[in-house]
DNA sequence: CTTGAGTAGTAAAAGGTTTTACTTCGCTTA
DNA sequence: TAAGCGAAGTAAAACCTTTTACTACTCAAG
């Protein structure tokens, strides 16, 4: 690579006779101290030069970067995941907006035991994190209760660590499944729960037995599986459930990829969706409209949760906010992959 | 958001009573003159006060953000596309394991007119860029010949363009998926090709329709649509080409969303894949397994790819190249979704 | 004719690092 | 005993902005 000369504030200040202050005080707006002819000179040069002022200067003067840190969880793919993708894509789209840029960040083994998300804030890299993905499991957020580094989770939350967060109503979701498929007519069900580490999983499974319940039905212990928040994961959960209770009628997963994991299998072993046997998932992710049959599905308002994240985590870093404690509403999306059971005989 | 007291350079010096200079060449390694007694007061003090130099002043020093940003094409959701995922994903791989960051941007509008991908780099916000999704009408990409700005175009390159590049062997991929519904005994067969604008899809078209003249078919030009890589496009390009042909045994989809799109539409209008129709598509993304039936398409390694961009990319960036152009190559998968054609009568 | 209040502008410091070009000192060697 | 050299280190400049705390000047009021 070949180095181009750097404009500078010092050449536009050589240029149109003028100080480094004058300069920029002028392209800064803060120009009330300037007269008319003085600023028209000095932006005509920054015209006619190209000066763009450099970043990186600018933040270490104002000790900010503008840029936000978005965490992935550690998976091969992580950035291929739907979910993932959506929460980022949203997320995005606020940051541009304040004129912030987002930068990748995965939670691999060294990121954590190195302290890198330490390193970030500290090293000036960005002014803000938003994590995608986090789990109980992950102690290591207990560096953010203080509160000076500003950071925010999405869809979780933790027991005992006092933390931002933005999610989803979790509980309404088990709820809502749980609710429709009863008004069906079903009342052997298994539910595909995602992992145990994160507590917004527990929320949907309690929300899931706790509608049941009131229905007068129960929830056997080995009607529900952990199925990993995976296609692969769903897939086994389902082939273990029907092997349980070859007589389900209907199956919950805690999200769409587990859902249509366990559509492929259970396609696959011979039986038909909806007639012989109703899935529901979670996320309404764009793929659930084009599964086949299109996936019934509890929508999490994944786009609005991202946008609305990356707004909480800006008003953190910028101080209009002290803390954020946050659950957004969830609905049920009616398509083809839950009916009434089958009439038995 | 409180102030963390930063701790610098200057404090280390203090404290180990050395000077400025030696610290920093204690910390970089650089410390051939320095005797070891010095370099250990040295670091037992940025042990002891947790020092971490600032990326800003760093950076601003050197002239180098290590930042990489990496380009989506302006889509509502663009990092929830599964293409686009699994090439960040790939880029991340690479740039993490050099200590590069990645930086997400889209090319909106604004993005383009406004010059900000210049911006981004004269203005010291990253040291190169890797562009996904970059279409011929992009003609703002001139701005890159120059080679000042180390750029580099993932799985496209532009006619009369002279851009670095890296991408999948279209060519062949269309060539393998005509040479292998022929060998299933398919020759009425409908293209659903990619955009028009995108250069590869050409090339796709190109294979495609080559090998079906070398075995004495033709392609006619009716029987290829354009399906704008979308899953509606693929559906809607589904729909038109049975009408134009109702005997239709096979359609070829320029990548794996158009194909699920055409699949969804097909099983709607009550046609089974693969017994009255096979369909193929392009790029073997995760989902392709998990497709009801699972699809069979021509693999384009698209981590391998994204990994071999960004490696590529960080040649230019450190002045180890000075261009890449480079083409890897294609495979197909056989899975479900293609059979021989149906039994006439 | 002096004081006070604007107005238009600037020099210098600060922000945190790296690099260049020295200095100082003790020791060999001729 | 002077010249030369290597070892260990440092002061100051450079990277590019923004901000603080001035200065110099004009004009109006008393």
């Amino acid at each position: 690579m070949q180095k181009r000369k750097h404009i500078t504030i010092r050449d536009i200040a050589r240029e149109s006779g003028a100080s480094l202050t004058t300069v920029s005080l002028v392209l800064n707006k803060r120009d009330s101290r300037i007269s008319s002819a003085t600023r028209k000179r000095v932006l005509d040069v920054v015209d006619r030069l190209g000066y763009r002022p450099s970043r990186l200067a600018q933040g270490l003067q104002a000790r900010r970067s503008h840029i936000i840190a978005i965490l992935v969880p550690e998976l091969r793919n992580a950035f291929a995941d739907a979910y993932v993708g959506e929460l980022i894509s949203a997320a995005y789209e606020c940051a541009a907006k304040s004129q912030y840029k987002l930068l990748l960040e995965m939670a691999d083994p060294d990121f954590i035991a190195r302290g890198q998300y330490r390193e970030l804030f500290d090293r000036h890299f960005v002014d803000g994190m938003l994590c995608i993905g986090v789990t109980s499991r992950d102690s290591y957020l207990a560096d953010f209760e203080d509160g000076l580094r500003p950071m925010l989770i999405i869809n979780n939350y933790i027991d005992g660590l006092d933390l931002n967060y933005v999610r989803c109503d979790y509980e309404a979701a088990g709820r809502l499944a749980a609710e429709y498929l009863l008004s069906l007519g079903h009342h052997r069900i298994g539910l595909i729960r995602g992992a145990v580490e994160v507590r917004t999983s527990h929320d949907l499974c309690h929300g899931f037995e706790m509608a049941l319940n009131a229905a007068g039905h129960s929830l056997p212990e080995s009607m529900v599986v952990d199925g990993k928040y995976t296609e692969e994961g769903g897939a086994d959960a389902a082939r273990l459930l029907l092997k349980r209770d070859p007589k389900l009628t209907a199956i919950f997963a805690g999200n769409d990829k587990m859902a249509i994991g366990a559509m492929a299998t259970l396609t696959h072993l011979g039986r038909h969706i909806p007639d012989d046997l109703s899935v529901i998932g979670c996320d309404d992710l764009r793929q659930a409209a084009y599964c086949i049959p299109p996936l019934t599905t509890i929508q999490t308002p994944l786009h609005d949760l991202g946008y609305h994240a990356c707004e909480c985590l800006l008003d953190l870093v910028e101080g209009r906010r002290r803390s954020v404690r946050e659950t957004r509403p969830v609905r049920l999306i009616a398509r083809e992959s839950a009916a009434p059971p089958p009439k038995p005989g």
